[in-house]
RNA sequence: GGCCCCAUCGUCUAACGGUCAGGACUCAGGAUUUUCAUUCCUGCAAUAGGGGUUCGAUUCCCCUUGGGGUCACCA
């Protein structure tokens, strides 16, 4: 159980709680965990909490009751905590004060009063201009005695990175290799904001370097400002990490996946009866592929095969199609109990009495080979539980006189013994062709219909055995009868 | 628009510089089945364009085009 973990290889997840977790979310922090995984590593999880505008209560308690339902274990973070704890940055807010003192005092870093209004001044002319929005560094070169007097007056103020404005910085990036940017298209990026708190480049890289991150897998919205983040690294003498920049995961019309173009949360998902497995399972084969044809991992299968290595570099369209099916791959194949106790929940949130687990398995099995949710089980489940409604239509092929016939047979062979075998009905189903003289359609349309509802749907020897021979009798009655 | 990243079937993707460019989803057709579903088989479908380098480019280089990301006191 405890073999020691490898120092060398620390990876985190580090989402905020603003929401749910984005699927695209759970693609990175899978790919973390796996790595971690794979290379006997550590597997963390930090929460950005720092903007206090967009913090929704509860997210975070979501966030991690989702994780721990997806199966992604992490060794250190909330709750279990851990060496380098504490891991929510809204409790760590002296450390990244203390840090951008120190970039201030080594020149890297400076205090800016520049109000919002003159900001927004400068943006707007920025996109008048067509050019890339930039702050202008009115602040960069105050004196000591104009911000001792500023701060002295408790006039609002940021503290911003000094950018070198010369020079490009090169950086390595594990998927997309050799990446260059000019020094002096990187802003003075605002590392502490007026009310106190840091943003996301200088708690990250603060939290990152105590930590002792070893790779940043994140995803490549991130790439650009990785200039940002080595200056902050290397200012501060600390060893920079590696970056691995997962590619974007998109919606159908290519761009990054969002809101309005359907479900995005993990939540939704699960919520709509799609499995765990199915999930991580289609979300794994979204940027990354093995050197062969497989596509259905456990998560212990994707730990062994997976490397960085292979991690491809364009953005992934999430099709719900190849989900589906996946999906419904995993109702279909995994065991039959789990599947029903995974479906339980639903079952009973639908108002479906399923206390008699013997036929509710046999019920579950039924539909989950007729759907690609749990949800979709339902609606294939509810008629062996409801009182059936006809249609006119549906009344019109029941009445016909052949088929009061038909019933009225079935009915007294049916109730000559309690149990039937599925090779028993089938031999039944013979032996009625031959003594009412209906065949095909005519035999078989009334007859489901009366025990089933539908005219198509699963053959009569299942529907009798999942309904049982009392039930058969008691609905054969009610359509005669009616 | 500046900068950065990317580019194989509609989608996810495979292919030491030498393959009839492979697999999967979707779709179409067929087989099985009383029907539906499942399952199985078959088929449709791609190297963005142009230049190089090379005996030979999907693969390496350049340009063009296209797509995406980013440009916040959000992450």
């Amino acid at each position: 159980m405890s073999i020691p973990k490898n120092p060398d290889i620390r990876v985190r997840f580090a989402p905020s709680p603003t929401g749910y977790l984005h699927v695209g979310g759970l693609r990175t922090a899978l790919f973390n965990y796996l790595f971690a995984q794979k290379n006997n590593g550590s597997f963390i999880l930090r929460i950005e909490d720092t903007d206090r505008k967009r913090y929704i209560p509860g997210a975070q308690e979501d966030l991690l009751k989702t994780i721990k339902e997806v199966g992604l274990d992490y060794d250190e973070g909330p709750i279990i905590g851990g060496e380098y704890g504490p891991y929510i940055q809204s409790e760590r807010s002296d450390l990244y004060r203390k840090y951008a003192q120190e970039l201030i005092d080594k020149g890297a870093a400076y205090y800016c009063f520049c109000t919002e209004e003159r900001l927004e001044k400068l943006r707007n002319e920025a996109k008048e201009n067509n050019t890339a929005v930039m702050y202008d560094g009115k602040c960069r070169n105050l004196s000591l005695e104009e911000v001792q007097e500023k701060l002295a007056r408790n006039i609002p103020h940021v503290i911003r990175l000094k950018i070198p404005k010369e020079g490009s910085t090169v950086f390595y990036d594990v998927v997309r290799e050799r990446v260059e940017v000019d020094n002096a298209l990187v802003d003075d990026q605002v590392i502490i904001k007026s009310d106190g708190f840091p943003t996301y480049h200088l708690a990250n890289v603060v939290d990152d370097h105590l930590m002792k991150i070893s790779h940043v897998i994140r995803g490549e919205e991130w790439l650009i400002s990785v200039p940002k983040h080595i200056f902050m690294y290397e200012s501060l003498g600390w060893k920079v990490p590696k970056f691995v920049h997962l590619p974007l995961l998109l919606n159908p019309d290519k761009t990054k996946l969002s809101k309005r173009q359907g479900d995005v949360t993990v939540e939704d998902y699960l919520a709509k009866g799609y499995l765990p497995e199915a999930l991580i399972n289609f979300i794994a084969l979204l940027g990354w592929h093995s050197s062969d044809d497989r596509e259905f991992y456990t998560l212990e299968e994707l730990v062994k095969a997976f490397s960085l290595k292979r991690i491809s570099k364009s953005g992934a369209v999430f099709d719900v199609e190849k989900l589906n099916w996946m999906n419904g791959w995993y109702l279909r194949n995994l065991g039959l109990e789990y599947i029903a106790e995974k479906a339980k929940p639903y079952f009973e949130k639908a108002g479906l009495d399923i206390s008699d687990h013997k036929k509710y398995l046999r019920v579950v099995d039924n539909a989950r080979n007729r759907a690609v949710t749990i949800t979709e089980m339902i609606a294939h489940s509810e008629m062996f539980y409801k009182n059936l409604t006809f249609s006119d239509e549906d009344k019109d092929i029941i009445s016909k006189e052949n088929t009061k016939k038909l019933f009225s047979f079935l009915i007294e062979r049916l109730s000559s013994q309690e149990n039937w075998s599925e090779n028993e009905i089938k031999g039944l189903i013979n032996e009625t062709i031959g003594a009412v003289g209906v065949k095909g359609k005519e035999l078989y349309f009334p007859l489901r219909l009366a025990l089933f509802g539908e005219v198509h749907g699963p053959d009569i020897p299942t529907l009798i055995d999942i309904l049982g021979t009392k039930e058969a009798i008691a609905r054969l009655k009610s359509v005669l009868n009616a």
